[in-house]
DNA sequence: GGCACCATGTAATCAGTTACATGATTCT
DNA sequence: AGAATCATGTAACTGATTACATGGTGCC
């Protein structure tokens, strides 16, 4: 149950219609949570109903005219109720670790383009939340805001750090295996 | 579609009924790729009608009875198939990461008990997969499996070292905000 | 017989994905 | 008028979760 909250936590940082929150999902929340327009509509539909979000009076609803919503009170008592509630973790599920393991088990090596694959795509993800930083988190100016996002951005930017690196160990490990021999 | 996957790994490890392959979820496996006893029953039933596993000759099929699988030829080969195929990683999602973008927009401290209680989480994770790679990966006798499996639990280890490191920053800028005003 | 536990399932629901449909606006 | 793009949706499906149902075995 964290879309809701997703949108609600984006409508309150900037009101918006339905494809600026999709363009947003596609960039900052997007990072830790992605959605698509198909989930952004039907839940923006859900969240209206429940009285938590109201379009703009200034749009006339009226299909393929743009609609901008902004969070009521009660919106923002719902996402601090969720903000603050315990929640536990979810299972992690993670497909190229258990296809590794199935590599293991069934001695195959062609797992490899798609682990340096991967490498390129978490190194690209990894410049990316750099530039973010650079460019939003100066060292000056500090409101205890920034400081809240400086520290989720960092979990991104420690996070694929973790992953190139790796990905970079499980090449090497793979390219002596391949001198060594697999097969089961 | 990694979970049929993910079964037939664990069959291949060593031919298991639907109670211990949950069991083994919960354990080893579980680690990259939960998933609970109903989805496992439902998967069986499914991989087996395609003809990739099947019930051991010793086992009767009735209700309440034991039934371990063994995989198939067929099996194996779509197992090979899906480990050499690429993949795009799945969008990330961290509901831990939107609370935090949350709680900065609505300026609560409400949810440091949970970032308290996620911390000792993952650091007894992290005890129980260090634990795990001094009983199963001694320096010595290391086999090309050996060499794979221990690099997935070296992802698991790095991982929680990561969480139980970010956990740990964040507690102590919840620390300083509260000494400063965290209000918006 | 009653209870705990082993073992296998069914049913309902929910969240996320994929494919497709439709109207409005702007540019040429 | 036609094409591109902006904008909002519908529908079908898949995978995962939650709650519940049922039978079997061993033990007291």
């Amino acid at each position: 149950m964290s879309l809701p909250h997703a949108i609600l936590t984006a409508l309150m940082e900037k009101p918006s219609s339905g494809l600026e929150l999709t363009r947003r999902f596609d960039r900052s929340i997007g990072y830790f949570w992605s959605a698509t327009h198909q989930q952004i509509y039907r839940e923006l539909g859900r969240l209206e109903s429940e009285g938590h979000i109201r379009a703009l009076p200034s749009d006339r609803p009226a299909r393929g005219q743009k609609r901008s919503y902004e969070v009521l009170p009660a919106g923002r008592a719902e996402l601090a109720r969720w903000t603050a509630a315990s929640q536990d973790p979810k299972p992690y599920r993670d497909a190229l670790l258990l296809r590794l393991r199935a590599a293991a088990v069934v001695g195959g090596t062609g797992i490899e383009a798609d682990l340096r694959r991967h490498l390129d795509l978490h190194r690209a993800q990894l410049a990316e939340y750099r530039a973010i930083e650079e460019r939003d988190f100066p060292p000056d100016r500090v409101t205890p805001q920034d400081r809240v996002r400086h520290l989720v951005l960092r979990a991104g930017i420690d996070l694929e750090t973790f992953w190139t690196e790796w990905l970079d160990h499980a090449l090497t490990e793979f390219a002596d295996l391949d001198g060594t021999g697999t097969a089961d």
